[in-house]
RNA sequence: GCGACUAUGGUGUAACGGUUAACACUCGGGUUUGUGGUACCCGCAAUCAGGGUUCGAUUCCCUGUAGUCGCCCCA
């Protein structure tokens, strides 16, 4: 004989048992009804998509060494998604000639990284994707923040529970130029800053002399000499000033945050939990204004963020912030006296889901004391035993498990109960 | 890609270089064939794989595999 089949997901991806994707699909309502009332539309695509999308633009790592990609059977060379933002930006400019810019839309698709698992780190997540294609204005990056924020504070996030931090690729590549970078140097310097944080001081001057003889914070902090870099410095500075006049009191100017995708080229930002426990990077997004043009044409404008369930979850957890999930469980569970009153009991069920009811129908032979165990254990709430004799008076007991009380009552009553959910 | 730690029934744990690997939960059956939750009884079920040390290894060592956690990178 063989070795039995093992019962373990493949690497790095998770089951999802009714309970999980209960809890899944919770916290997902409340990130659909939100964007439902900021006006965003839901769209999706396959997770394949052809391999070349993913190689101008999205980071050399992340393609190198990072995505699912193989041949199929005629020779294209096939990538499951590591991102969603390639895709929309290509379905924007198939159809950007009908399409009502500007456009607000969403997706909360599955997204594939071939990556070593971790704590909050897996090879297929949810992602929920949210964009706003069409304004170049800095209006556009006011609403992509503050609708990140509205987000959170749908779940009953409060804005000290997180921190904003925004910056500006423009800025960055001005002060880079106004260095004297090159373009791989810039590269280099880029991923340098981002780093900054994580590292002492001293390495990080190292480090820095080692691609640049200037600083670059300096060159930010003082702007005056460098024209280019004194306007884009403005730029963020009037974000962050309508933020505070609109109510967002949690956003803060951060000239080291970098993000990792090339396309990038404007504003970008970042959202921090605030929580000592876990004080991470949950989520974030920027102005990608060039990608859609590389599927021919003039740029379209865009800004967008796409937010993790993994991370999410945790800071949802961590804040006390789950969701209470509706598992779509059954109401009632009707019980055969006999393995024979199964037929009418399922017609009787029949009849009540035409009105509604969630109704769970035995179809086992055991007595009906291990029914009604078997009720309590599915977490059903309510028991009803429909046999020959309920059959004929047309009235049943309707059992309340939890507080072993009954009412007796005739058929004609029974959707009224089950629609009040008691 | 690099490093550290871990590996015992379905789950969570226990134990010992030496008889039958223990306990709890879960699961199946019963006390209880038209009405549950308690209780009691019975049952199913495990030392990741390979090699080494040893009279003897689940235990000690090595390798592999898997998982967890860090680094890298990122969400």
């Amino acid at each position: 004989m063989s070795e039995p089949l093992s019962t373990e997901p493949y690497k790095g991806v998770r089951d999802f048992f009714p309970a999980d994707w209960a809890r899944m699909t919770a916290i997902f309502d409340t990130l659909r009804q939100t964007l439902a009332t900021w006006g965003y539309e839901e769209y999706n695509a396959s997770p394949l998509e052809r391999a070349e999308l993913y190689e101008a633009k999205t980071s050399e790592e992340i393609v190198g060494e990072q995505t699912y990609t193989f041949t199929d059977r005629g020779d294209r060379r096939v990538t499951l998604r590591p991102e969603m933002t390639p895709t929309l930006a290509r379905m924007v400019a198939a159809k950007r000639r009908e399409l009502p810019f500007p456009l607000r839309w969403f997706s909360i698709p599955n997204v594939f990284r071939y990556e070593r698992p971790q704590r909050g780190r897996l090879r297929e997540h949810y992602q929920l994707n949210v964009d706003l294609v069409g304004v170049a204005s800095g209006e556009a990056d006011l609403e992509a923040i503050m609708l990140a924020s509205a987000l959170l504070e749908a779940f009953g996030a409060k804005e000290s529970d997180f921190r904003i931090r925004i910056n500006s690729r423009a800025l960055l590549t001005a002060a880079c130029a106004a260095a004297g970078l090159t373009g791989e140097s810039t590269r280099a310097y880029l991923r340098l800053l981002d780093k900054k944080a994580k590292m002492p001081p001293e390495e990080f001057a190292a480090a820095q002399t080692a691609i640049c003889v200037k600083d670059l914070l300096t060159i930010i902090e003082d702007a005056g000499s460098a024209p280019e870099v004194a306007r884009e410095k403005k730029a963020v500075l009037d974000i962050l000033e309508a933020l505070t006049k609109r109510g967002v009191a949690n956003a803060v100017f951060d000239p080291t945050l970098t993000r990792g995708f090339d396309y990038y080229t404007g504003l970008v930002f970042e959202i921090y939990d605030t929580n000592p426990a876990n004080p991470r990077s949950l989520f974030g997004g920027g102005r990608f204004d060039r990608l859609v043009a590389l599927f021919g044409g003039d740029p379209i404008p865009a800004i967008g963020f796409g937010m993790g369930d993994v991370t999410l979850a945790d800071f949802l957890e961590t804040h006390n912030l789950t969701p209470k999930s509706d598992t779509g469980r059954p109401q009632l569970y009707l019980g055969t006296p006999t393995p024979g009153d199964i037929p009418g009991a399922q017609t009787f069920a029949a009849e009540l889901r035409k009105q509604g009811g969630r109704v769970f129908v035995n179809l086992s032979e055991k007595s009906l004391g291990d029914q009604i165990k078997d009720a309590v254990k599915r977490s059903i709430p309510l028991f009803i035993a429909y046999g020959a004799n309920e059959a004929t008076s047309q009235t049943v007991r309707m059992k309340v498990l939890a507080t072993g009380e009954e009412v007796g009552l005739p058929v004609s009553e029974l959707p009224v109960h089950l629609k009040a959910g008691s």
